[in-house]
DNA sequence: ACGATCCTCCAAAGATCTTTGGAGGAATGG
DNA sequence: CCATTCCTCCAAAGATCTTTGGAGGATCGT
């Protein structure tokens, strides 16, 4: 039958996609990217891979439609190829994480979360209040470069590795809200316990920049 | 670093589902099962592969929590294990479509949609209103176990076989809109094609079932 | 034109997946 | 308790993917 061969195509093309979610240093190099766009090097830095490996990684994204290119000089910058693909990883990371009591075991481990009692969560709506009521001072606790490529309007940058020098001027001031990439990402779990460390009263976002970004609100790039 | 192995842990479960998903045959299973549940032998066969591979890939899906499993004397059928799986992968469709010139130009060849000017297509929001004021006669063009497992309130059941000796009844009462699987399923298109050579006024669904069903709108199941 | 940098492509080894037939397990019916 | 049905598990062959080092292409600055 040539319509049976027809639809095997259909599904050896979505199956294309598919395989490009399907290996976990691929994934890794996606959750970077929702950050915002990187060199090829960049990326097999963060994610602690040869660059022929990561170079590989990227064509299979890149046959897949999933990234897209841009050549500056020598270095070639590569980002999703659009904010849908960013919205299916962050569903693709939902489904897993309620359907998958592997996923949320490995989760929960990695982010050290205390079980039950986590107390100090913002959601995106609480967030939103708080900042135009100025309550609050909005943390960025991401690496400098996923800073300048989008952050929350209104939130300043303190990366991890600095954080401890700004607690004094943080102590007794407005109490702080920090946010990271996402759900999966440990930096803002740290930055909360750093500073309760420090005496400084601090909660976290619930999620963060991924789950920001897809859910269409407001962001701003460069130093703001 | 004990907390780079715990990263590395989270997104290698991560990749488990996202495999799942990385295999045109699996996606075929995802395809079925999201038109309701199935036995091995059934999928199988519908899918066209042997029973051991079809339990194989059955095993891949279960092992990523994808689907659930019920057993009814010999037999165990299998579906998928929430709405929200529907949802992803209706999702992944919807990216790969609009991202992929391949997945795009290999669906349009086996939809043998003509180009541009297709007429005659109705919307989901559409087709509610057209429903309520009952100006049109639905049909589910589906195989009967998926009609029978959920299909759109008010929608009577006319398979592609049989839907030639329907003619007749039709033509000349209310315009028919047909529908099926959803936006990867040539049925609707075939029985549009059908009715129009039979002179019976026939438009189709948009998309179909799984678009309807993630949409969250009511589903019936049974004969009604 | 040349060297330096950054990336992609190539080839090969090693790892992982897919498919198959058949053995074996679970449930049913006589 | 035996035969039947339906499914899962096993083993092995074949196919596909991943990782690597190094060759080679593109771009830039000198």
């Amino acid at each position: 039958m040539e319509a049976d061969d027809k639809r095997s195509r259909v599904f050896d093309e979505l199956a294309v996609v598919g395989k490009a979610f399907g290996s976990a240093k691929r994934l890794e190099l996606v959750d970077l990217l929702a950050q915002g766009e990187r060199t090829v090097e960049a990326l097999a830095r963060a994610a602690d891979m040869g660059v022929s490996t990561a170079s590989a990684h990227l064509q299979v994204l890149k046959l897949a439609n999933l990234v897209s290119t841009r050549r500056e000089g020598t270095k070639v910058h590569y980002r999703l190829a659009g904010d849908d693909v960013a919205g299916l990883y962050a569903a693709m990371r939902t489904v897993a994480r309620e359907r998958s009591a592997d996923v949320s075991r490995a989760l929960e481990a990695y982010l050290d979360v205390p079980g039950s009692g986590e107390v100090g969560i913002v959601s995106r709506e609480q967030l939103t209040d708080l900042l135009a009521s100025g309550e609050i001072t909005l943390l960025d606790v991401r690496p400098r470069e996923e800073y300048l490529a989008g952050h929350i309007p209104g939130a300043r940058h303190a990366p991890l590795g600095s954080l401890a020098d700004e607690a004094d001027g943080l102590r007794g001031a407005a109490p702080v809200v920090a946010y990271c990439r996402g759900s999966f990402c440990v930096m803002a779990h740290d930055a909360v316990r750093l500073l309760g460390g420090e005496g400084v009263e601090a909660r976290r976002l619930e999620d963060g920049m991924l789950e920001w970004r897809t859910a269409g609100l407001p962001v701003v790039a460069g130093a703001s």
